[in-house]
DNA sequence: TCGCTTTACCCCCATTCGGGGGGATACCCT
DNA sequence: AGGGTATCCCCCCGAATGGGGGTAAAGCGA
């Protein structure tokens, strides 16, 4: 029983090597390759493949986006992205919408199959170099969980209006304060809890 | 043994009026009276007052405010609002902050007394005015849980981005789109809501 | 008494956002 | 063929936001 194989990566060299590796491996089978997300999306084949390999660097829509996609039709799926920049956001945002494993685009083909057939086993194989990374967005985001609290007692108070919705004028309001002190507040309140709007801030409030 | 009462209205007259009011009815006792809400919350009493009469209308800190941070501090106090307009928004506002009664301030004294004790008692006082605007409060609110679902497909799409703390551009971004176009998914997104702005959307699709 | 934090306020500035208009396809249903 | 909906794009505008500075008083522990 062959690993089924899908590939989506726009660059056409990187694709046709990679579809020609997975064809002539012994246990493997491409059965599917596409150039954009959209592609991928729209012809996804019936009868679904095991794993795919996707490039997180697409044109049009991102590869992220790609997987929230798939993911959400095939939870069963197993993604093992493509990168080939450090790019802990994105590698972070991947892990969030379902991706299971990460290799450098550079990784020998004995490395890609093996990671292939590792996520068909339920794996989730990362480069060392990728998976370092990973450590690091997760302690960048898990990091924030716990010290949530040296928010001061005027910043919480601030910061349980902003994750109800409030304007900062209607917090101004509420508070008793002027508008420009809460969006004083709020600038601290985003560098302490590493976000950078207050939706985020309200949603890692709200957790 | 008597319902201790505590006061916060700014009016002197009211507050006057209040204090003899409960201060004369047997089985009532006025323990404190505040003019803001901010004297109420520094020189609150250590032995907590059963009932809270509160007007919703205050200068500096709001009514709601001062609700809210009372609550924290005593789950298990009693608060009735004082509201001299059909103001729904902030009796929805303060409902949620734990308020448990509303009065209008031209209510009589026997209408008064009575809310204070059955508030007391675990009831939710208030003239049938004010009930119908609750109702129609909650109903405004409601109605946007059960047919959140009328969105469409990309307009969901959008949503999840946003409700991640996306930017407009971040989402186009991802779904290979314009920041136009998202922010036109946005406003029809608002509108089916009934929200005003991302962060409560984001909030009410992480409901 | 010296730092330190907290609270509160202020300025500028570029970008983003929200609300109001439009459009243009395309599809489905009747 | 007409009505409805979904998708995608564009304009304007004023307000709100986020990021960068800053001041100053009050409180607190060392």
């Amino acid at each position: 029983m062959n690993i089924r194989v899908a590939i989506v990566e726009d660059d056409e060299q990187v694709r046709e090597n990679l579809a020609r590796l997975v064809g002539e491996a012994k246990g493997f089978e491409c059965v599917a390759t596409f150039s954009s997300g959209e592609q991928a999306l729209e012809s996804w084949p019936r009868r679904a493949p095991d794993v795919v390999v996707m490039d997180i660097n697409l044109p049009g829509i991102s590869g992220v986006e790609c997987v929230r996609q798939l993911k959400s039709r095939s939870p069963d799926l197993h993604i093992v992205m493509l990168t080939v920049y450090d790019d802990s956001d994105r590698i972070f945002q991947a892990l969030q919408m379902g991706a299971s494993g990460y290799l450098l685009k550079r990784s020998t083909s004995e490395e890609i199959l093996h990671a292939i057939k590792d996520v068909h086993g339920g794996g989730a194989p990362m480069t060392s170099y990728i998976a370092r990374k990973v450590v690091q967005s997760f302690r960048r985001q898990g990091a924030s969980d716990q010290p949530a609290e040296n928010l001061s007692k005027r910043e919480i108070d601030v910061l349980e209006y902003v994750s109800r919705g409030y304007t900062n004028k209607e917090i101004a309001d509420a508070l008793g304060l002027q508008a420009e002190t809460v969006r004083g507040y709020l600038k601290t309140i985003y560098s302490k809890l590493h976000v950078r709007s207050r939706t985020e801030a309200a949603l890692k409030f709200r957790r």
